[in-house]
DNA sequence: CGAGACTTCGTGAACGTTCACTACGCAGAG
DNA sequence: CTCTGCGTAGTGAACGTTCACGAAGTCTCG
């Protein structure tokens, strides 16, 4: 009364292969259902494989036959919508070249990033992702994989990296405020501490250019960050007639502060997002926002890597780095 | 002046060792950094390698050390945050049990989703997904593989499912709407054409059941869909008092179109969305809605599909069917 | 000076599959 | 009766890596 192998080891080709009685070759034909092989055998083989719930080994087949390639994608958190929406945009853009996406969620990550990094490197051929590590660290961990890095200012001898250029979209955002008779107009910042985002510096240049007094306030990113930050700018600064928010979610908190003291939006208070996602259309007004287009960023990402990986674009340097930048996307708000 | 192999093949560990001048085991060594090796030979096996983009083949590793195992994830549209936030759960559930995850988005596949079921079985050691296909066509693409189907009725000899019971659910958020004086609740329902869908039928029975009219209007799932079919609901039926979505995005098109015409909510009438997405929060009033437990479904499906590859499970049956429903989340719209 | 012990490195085998080729049996044509 | 061709099946080799073992060389110490 043997156990008849219950969990030893998964069944292979040949354990197919003598049960039924024919050779490798002839599973391999019953398989893949290639030419050449007579019904009736085939019809058995494949029998006998359910019977010894045979899967052939992606590993065994991946080293025979062109490889599937396998894009890893690194992501800070999946909840946050402009993170999925990007998400989509790279497996979308991927699937049309017939590479597979692999997800990595460091803000779940058991162990910290620095694991998580690498084994996805082990997994894959290539990595987009918001790697907020140091150069050198991506080249101990990644080594000689194809990197793009995203939303990352380039600097000489970088690899692979897309950066925001939050500058042409704040200065049109600004005039347009500016132009609709907003005189004090506040940034609702979420940099690290009190330190300035890249954002809130530029919003502070562009506003002392036009002789603008700029006024920021630091908080975090996320609704609920929005909505203490809101509430203690106009407490300190109950002048202000439109908010520029570190992102659509912070807007979004914002809104809702005002909501909550009922000062109409825009009339009292203009309020503009950044992120331009499409989570801003459920809000009643609508929330306008320096909108970047996240499925362009993810192909972009995807042709970047991709050709890095073919060889049509070096590693590094400056022809694999690119800027995008955000255009006006005027819904209700402002 | 030979390209030197440009574009012909990539290193493999025996061009490495030949060109270092030792042999395979070295290299490997030298790669994993294991011990018994000089750290003179390790850093020039280290620097050949580099010099000839060698990388080592994760198929022929996977067949000689413990294969790291992989979940397919299968969803529909990854922009909707309702599947947004199950895949960040089972990303991180996943991630728990050292299982990778690979995506697959049958809302934007090239070729209609069947290639990519053929393409994601190949790869992964499980499926977790929207499956909505034919139980045999299931065992055609997917043969043995463990699979758990989301949202779907049980049948008998099925794999494994996870049910949603929308009854307990949709029976709690009725009478409380009832309990608060309304009398003329309307649902906003997405089913196939003029169909009910499931939520729909149940809607209706629990409504007759309690002797009151049940309003049932056909739509779509989207925001849009939300406000188009509101609108019809408040021109055809003006005196409904409540209504209850067929999801949150839809509830959240039905408040854009009571913002519209300027009635209170949920003085004028009250609203309630199904899922209980995060983003609920961000509207206001924030949204009510029958809540469904998505970390603990994302939980949940990975741990019988793991449980089914490693034998713990049956691959069929009740065992490994289950069940999950809603909880009604009083936010401020009901 | 020789016996061990330790350090460093190399060799055969194995993982499970597919490709290219060969072998067999049998039909019909010459 | 032999030759050719076709349908079917099997065999050696290869893919690139790691594991288990063994073989040198160096060092220590009696």
């Amino acid at each position: 009364m043997k156990p008849e192998r219950s969990r030893a080891k998964p069944a292979t080709i040949l354990d197919v292969a003598s049960e039924a009685g024919v050779s490798r070759q002839t599973v391999t034909r019953a398989m893949n259902n290639m030419s050449g092989i007579n019904p009736a055998t085939k019809q058995r083989v494949l029998e006998v494989a359910r019977a010894l719930k045979y899967r052939p080994s992606r590993f065994a087949r991946g080293l025979v036959v062109a490889h599937p390639l396998t894009m890893g994608l690194l992501l800070d958190d999946m909840t946050n919508p402009f993170y999925s929406e990007l998400a989509a945009s790279v497996v979308s853009s991927a699937a049309e070249l017939g590479w597979n996406v692999i997800f990595a969620d460091t803000a779940h990550g058991v162990a910290g990033p620095r694991p998580i990094l690498e084994s996805l490197a082990m997994q894959v051929d290539a990595v987009i992702g918001y790697l907020r590590v140091r150069p050198d660290e991506l080249d101990e961990v990644f080594g000689d994989l194809p990197v793009v890095v995203l939303e990352k200012a380039p600097e000489p001898g970088d690899r692979s990296v897309i950066t925001f250029d939050f500058e042409p979209g704040l200065r049109s955002g600004i005039a347009h405020l500016v132009d609709s008779g907003r005189r004090h107009i506040a940034m609702l910042d979420a940099g690290s501490g009190e330190e300035p985002s890249e954002r809130g510096w530029l919003f502070e240049k562009i506003m002392v250019e036009r002789g603008l007094e700029p006024i920021r306030i630091p908080g975090g990113p996320t609704i609920a960050d929005g909505v203490d930050v809101m509430r203690r700018l106009l407490d300190a600064r109950p002048e202000v007639d439109a908010v520029i928010a570190f992102n659509d979610l912070v807007a979004m908190g914002a809104m809702k502060e005002l909501h909550r003291v009922g000062a109409d939006i825009p009339g009292r208070c203009a309020v503009l997002g950044i992120d331009g996602l499409s989570i801003g259309e459920i809000v009643t007004p609508e929330l306008s926002s320096l909108a970047l287009d996240l499925r362009a960023v993810g192909r972009l990402a995807v042709e970047l890597a991709v050709g890095m990986h073919g060889g049509a674009l070096p590693m590094t340097g400056p022809e694999v780095q690119r800027t995008v930048s955000h255009t006006l996307l005027l819904r209700a708000t402002a």
